[in-house]
DNA sequence: AACACGGCCAACCGCCTGAAT
DNA sequence: CATTCAGGCGGTTGGCCGTGT
C-alpha cells in the first residue's frame, strides 16, 4: 500500500556531507545531470538515498545557489510575499533568484519572525497582535495616559489599546466582507475582507477636543500594519484620505547604511507617521535620534541623523542588525506610499 | 577554563501530489 | 480503480558554535 520511504534500507549514510560526498556528487551530475534521484547515488557511488542527495543538491552544492545574508530587499520581498501566500516557501522561493525554500524558510523563522513579534506584529496574519488586548486595563485607561512612549520615543496622540479594541470590533465586522471607507466629500467606497490582497488599513485620530475618531484606510498593501504614513490635515484635524498630489515626488533609495530622508524633510506638515502600534505623531515631531539610539546596541556605535545641503539621512551604526532596523522602518514608509499610488484607491 | 544556554541552519521526516503501470 | 513511484513541500530536529556566567 502506498510507497515506502526512500530511507529505509540499511547502510545507507545520514547526517551531514563530507567534501568528498559532495565532490562525488558535483562531479556526476556535471557529467551525467539529474534525473533519476533513486538511482543516482548508486551510479555516483554514495551511500546515500536520492533524497538526500537531492536536497543537498538543490539546498547546497547548485551552483546558482546565492550564499551569505539576505539583501534588505530580499527581506522586503519575503515579508511580503508572505503576507500573501503563508508558509508557501517554495512559491516565495521562486520569486527570489538563488535562494531556497529552506533557506528562506529558516531565515524567516530564525530572524523575520522574531523582528516581527517585537514590533507587534503576528507573524502569522500580519496584522497587530491582538492578543496583547488587555480589556480591563482599556476600562481602567479610557483618558490615556501621556506619560507613555512609543518605539520612537515620542509620547503618542492615541491610546493603543482602544485602536486595538476598534481593530478588534472591526474586525468582527470584517467578516461580512466588506467596510466602508468615508470619503472626504461624503462618498462611501466599499473594499474586501482582509485577507484578500485589498487589505484594509485601520487608523485612528485622535483630535484635540480628545473626540476619538475612527476611519478605516484603504491602502491595498500586506505592508499596512507596519509603520506607515498617511497625510494628515491640519484644518479639520480629523485624518483624511491621502492626496496623492501632494505626496513627495520619489523616496530616495535606501541601503542599509544610508536613509535618505529628505524627501520627508520637505513635505513634513502633510504627514502624521502611525507606528504599528498605533501611535500616530506628525512626521515632523518624530525624534529620529532618540530612535535611532534605541536600536543601537551597547557594543555598536550610536546611529546619528545627520544632514548635509542635500539631505537628512541616517548614519553610523556598526551594527549590522541595527543598520537593517533603521532602513527597515524607513523602507516600510516608502512602501505604504507606493502602494497608495499602485492602488488608484484614492483617484 | 569549564559549563550552560540559546541561536542558527543543514538535514531529516512524514505527508502530499501527480504520473505511470 | 488500485497500486507504485519520484519528486516536492513544510515542519521539525540535532549538532555546531558563539556568548554569557
Amino acid at each position: 500500500m502506498g510507497r515506502s520511504p526512500c530511507c529505509e534500507k540499511n547502510g545507507l549514510k545520514k547526517g551531514p556531507w563530507t567534501a568528498e560526498e559532495d565532490q562525488k556528487l558535483i562531479e556526476y551530475i556535471q557529467k551525467n545531470g539529474y534525473g533519476n534521484w533513486r538511482t543516482l547515488p548508486k551510479n555516483a557511488g554514495l551511500q546515500r538515498c536520492g533524497k538526500s542527495c537531492r536536497l543537498r543538491w538543490t539546498n547546497y552544492l547548485r551552483p546558482d545557489i546565492k550564499r551569505g545574508r539576505f539583501s534588505f530587499e530580499e527581506e522586503e520581498t519575503i515579508i511580503q510575499l508572505h503576507s500573501v501566500l503563508g508558509n508557501k516557501w517554495s512559491a516565495i522561493a521562486a520569486r527570489l533568484p538563488g535562494r531556497t525554500d529552506n533557506e528562506i524558510k529558516n531565515y524567516w523563522n530564525t530572524h523575520i519572525r522574531k523582528r516581527l513579534l517585537r514590533m507587534g506584529i503576528d507573524p502569522v496574519t500580519h496584522n497587530p497582535r491582538l492578543d496583547l488586548l488587555d480589556i480591563s486595563s482599556i476600562l481602567s485607561s479610557s483618558l490615556y495616559s501621556q506619560s507613555h512612549t512609543n518605539m520612537f520615543g515620542v509620547q503618542p496622540v492615541v491610546n493603543p489599546e482602544l485602536l486595538r479594541l476598534a481593530a478588534s470590533l472591526l474586525s468582527s465586522q470584517r467578516n461580512q466582507n466588506t467596510t466602508t471607507f468615508v470619503h472626504q466629500n461624503g462618498q462611501e467606497n466599499q473594499f474586501g475582507s482582509p485577507h484578500q490582497v485589498q487589505e484594509n488599513h485601520l487608523v485612528q485620530l485622535q483630535n484635540q477636543d480628545h473626540q476619538t475618531l475612527i476611519q478605516e484606510i484603504p491602502s491595498c498593501a500586506p505592508l499596512s500594519n507596519y509603520p506607515s504614513c498617511v497625510q494628515y490635515s491640519s484644518e479639520s484635524s480629523q485624518l483624511m484620505e491621502p492626496n496623492v498630489d501632494q505626496l513627495p515626488s520619489s523616496f530616495s533609495d535606501v541601503n542599509p547604511q544610508t536613509c535618505a530622508l529628505n524627501d520627508w524633510q520637505n513635505n513634513l506638515d502633510n504627514f502624521i507617521a502611525i507606528d504599528n502600534y498605533g501611535y500616530h505623531q506628525h512626521v515632523s515631531d518624530f525624534d529620529f535620534n532618540s530612535h535611532l539610539s534605541n536600536l543601537s546596541t551597547p557594543s555598536s556605535s550610536p546611529a546619528h541623523l545627520n544632514s548635509n545641503s542635500n539631505s537628512t539621512y541616517i548614519t553610523g551604526s556598526s551594527s549590522t542588525e541595527d543598520e537593517r532596523e533603521i532602513s527597515y522602518c524607513s523602507n516600510l514608509f516608502k512602501y505604504e506610499y507606493q502602494e497608495i499610488l499602485e492602488s488608484n484607491a484614492f483617484m
